[in-house]
RNA sequence: GGCGAGAUAGCUCAGCUGGUUAGAGCGCAUGAUUCAUAAUCAUGAGGUCCCCAGUUCAAUCCUGGGUCUCGCUACCA
């Protein structure tokens, strides 16, 4: 790690349409404060650079939920946020947003520079349209029925009550979510970065230059790579965000992903206007991206192509130690179902623990795989490693040295072998955790850390200074001067990941805060002969069981709302209102016949089609019909259905489809085709 | 559907470029100890390394197939 002067470490971005919670720390905060309190320790040049991402579709929607601005919103979420973060110790060297002047001014520039050195490519495209509210529609301002779940309000996207992806085309009933009208197609031009010039580019920075990352990182990158890029729109519709800065565009704003990690930029020039450059152009700082794994292709792909495509000497990240994703009790974390803990809750019902908490997420981060959060294995961990094995030996060793010698550091006067060796023990524990440290490996590290507390025990129990104070005072002082070297290294070592303790430790021990250096764990020349050593007081308090329940419970109540939240929707079965009037001409256009089946087989590489190969009466012919979920090609043969004959042929995965299965669809997402109620000649009209 | 990651002790997780007895912490059992927040220390019990087939002298690890979980992504007139 010598080779670089100055470290940047970026830590994703949070999203201000809501607080932050247990998954979005284990995953990237937690571990990336760890990570520059250590290299900061290290005396190395470290830039830490958070903020709040403020831009994008979900924010508008919810603001207009709300019925207030979306900086409303943001403010709100930004004050939160960043409150909570500085009480939680996560480090930031400027946490700033998107929304500030900075960013609309850097990211407007980078856009600008792309743009007139042709780096872009124009396309027009269709989208939906409002026409009252003279206003595209992203997926998300479409809304309507999940033709899965049932469930109303479902986007465009997607439907946050069964999690399933969507498009707006799926959607029973879609409407504006602006105007409530059903919305129309409409041309747009857009701006697109073409990821696929820069794939060589990017094969051989990332298949060949960085074999070193993560495997899930590596992987997902050679997954994106293997299957071709595709050029990226970096513009939207859209009134809240970063305006386009070309001529003719307006109502046209910045893709989010495009301005979000500009962020990174934005606030690094915020905080330091004057040698920003230095942290983003030169060869010698090491960028770092701490981020969760739904991030990974912006981070290794999108980014670094913007960076390349800007050039003017802006580096690329060494390393992108992307962790997966924590469940709690079992399910996945979920915004929407309350399925979290959030972090200003957390800090308000539990005040005084942000150290348990920070240890906790960090022994049990998801480094290589989901993990789980359990209250219980907090009480846990809490109780048999934090207060019973780091804690108590602290505890141990000053109480001793207050009982024997007022407090104050005795004198090496007799010592022995095993002090010698015990010390050298910390030793062997330092290179294992700076090398676990320097590797991303800050569960390993965390443990690490935690050995030089059970050295502390063992030595203290195969020493038994209890005992020896009864007949040799002065092999009892050298016992306790030695445990309690070992304290000032179990506080530096500690640092990174329990800073408030470390502090209190530091307290007790009676040192000033500089003595935090890296260098200084397994320097055991700090406490000198006669130091007066502060009264002992708990480091941590045991978590006891109320506590804990008192968080079951609320989980507990959660998932009742849930259910019954559920239910409430499930019940009433909405049935779809009916479309406005049609004239009997309007009908008569249609051709609807009783058809069958002749056969029936999945369209390859999809999910939902099925082709089917029908008699009409009037020839045979191939419909493609997205019904595989509901019938499987063995039922569907020999049927007889109903179709829509004259429907205009179209184009489903390379396959002509010249019609329509009609079929009757149930609000709750049920599927099934129609059947004359006796078998009928094939091509008898229906009307 | 494609792709990526994962599945190892009761629990939470490491590990293995293939090589006698597969690891840690917690929990459990037994013993020691009483300076300490009933904390600590020692010892021990616990495993079909997801399933099936193959390659190999040898497979938890490699190959092929399958099951399950998570993520990215496509399609669905």
């Amino acid at each position: 790690m010598s080779e670089y002067k100055r470290y940047l470490v970026t830590s994703a971005l949070p999203y201000a349409n809501g607080p932050v919670h247990i998954g979005h720390l284990a995953g990237v905060y937690v571990p990336a404060d760890i990570y520059v309190r250590y290299l900061r320790m290290c005396g190395k040049e470290v830039f830490f650079v958070g903020g709040s991402d403020e831009h994008g579709v979900p924010i508008t929607i919810k603001a207009r939920k709300q019925g207030c601005s979306p900086q409303d919103i943001v403010d709100k979420y930004h004050k939160l946020i960043k409150e909570s973060f500085e009480e939680l110790g996560i480090s930031f060297d400027i946490y700033s947003r998107t929304s500030s002047k900075i960013h609309h001014k850097t990211s407007s520039e980078f856009f600008e520079k792309l743009y007139k050195e042709g780096k872009f490519i124009e396309k027009e495209s269709e989208q939906y349209y409002d026409e009252q509210a003279h206003q595209f529609l992203a997926d998300r301002y479409i809304v309507g029925t999940c033709p899965k779940c049932g469930a109303e309000g479902a986007y465009g996207d997607q439907c946050e009550k069964c999690g399933c992806t969507l498009s707006p085309d799926e959607l029973i009933n879609p409407h504006s979510a602006l105007s409530g009208n059903a919305p129309i197609k409409k041309k747009t031009k857009h701006w697109y970065l073409p990821l696929d010039q820069y794939e060589p580019w990017l094969r051989e920075w990332i298949l060949e230059g960085h074999k070193e990352w993560k495997t899930n990182v590596y992987g997902q990158c050679k997954s994106w790579l293997d299957g071709g890029l595709l050029p990226r729109a970096v513009s939207r519709d859209l009134d809240w965000g970063v305006p386009v800065p070309v001529e003719g565009a307006e109502g046209k704003v910045l893709y989010v992903w495009f301005d979000a990690p500009i962020g990174y930029i934005s606030n690094t020039i915020e905080a330091r206007p004057d040698d920003w450059e230095k942290w983003w152009k030169s060869e010698d700082t090491k960028m770092v991206h701490f981020i969760g794994k739904d991030n990974i292709v912006f981070h290794c792909i999108v980014f670094p192509s913007m960076l390349k495509a800007y050039g003017d000497g802006y580096i690329l990240p060494d390393n992108v130690p992307a962790n997966e994703f924590l469940n709690l009790e079992g399910d996945k974390i979920s915004t929407s179902r309350n399925w979290a803990v959030w972090l200003h809750e957390y800090l308000r019902e539990m005040p005084g623990k942000q150290d348990m908490l920070r240890y906790v997420l960090c022994a049990n981060a998801p480094e290589t795989k989901d993990n789980d959060f359990t209250w219980k294995d907090f009480q846990s961990r809490c109780n048999s490693e934090l207060v019973a094995i780091y804690g108590n030996f602290v505890n141990r060793a000053i109480v001793l040295t207050h009982k024997y010698f007022d407090g104050k550091v005795p004198a090496d006067a007799a010592p022995d072998a095993i002090d010698r060796q015990t010390l050298e023990q910390v030793g062997v524990i330092k290179a294992r955790l700076s090398d676990a440290l320097e590797n991303y490996k800050f569960r390993e590290a965390v443990k690490e850390a935690m050995n030089l507390a059970r050295l502390g025990n063992k030595y203290l129990t195969e020493t038994e200074p209890w005992k020896v104070a009864k007949s040799d005072m002065d092999r009892c002082a050298s016992i306790l001067r030695t445990s309690l070297k070992i304290c000032v290294d179990l506080a530096i070592a500690f640092a990174p990941f329990t800073p408030f303790s470390t502090e209190k430790l530091l307290g007790m021990l009676n040192l000033p805060k500089d003595v935090l250096k890296w260098d200084n764990l397994g320097n055991h020349d700090i406490l000198t002969e006669g130091h007066q050593l502060e009264k002992a007081e708990l480091l941590f308090a045991k978590v006891e069981d109320d506590v804990i329940q008192a968080q079951l419970d609320k989980l507990a109540a959660t998932k009742q709302a849930n259910l019954k939240e559920a239910a409430a929707n499930a019940i009433p079965a909405p049935v779809e209102p009916q479309k406005s009037e049609c004239t009997f001409e309007d009908f008569e256009k249609m051709d609807i016949r009783t058809a069958t089946v002749l056969e029936a087989e999945r369209v390859p590489k999809t999910d939902k089609l099925l082709k089917l190969t029908i008699d009409t009466g009037i020839d045979k012919r191939v419909i493609v019909s997205g019904i595989a979920q509901y019938y499987t090609p063995e039922e569907m043969v020999g049927k007889q259905i109903s179709i829509l004959a004259n429907l205009a042929p179209r184009k489903i995965r390379g396959i002509e489809s010249k019609g329509m299965i009609l079929m009757a669809r149930q609000s709750d997402g049920k599927m099934r085709f129609i059947t004359p109620a006796e078998r009928l000649d094939n091509g008898a009209t229906i009307g």
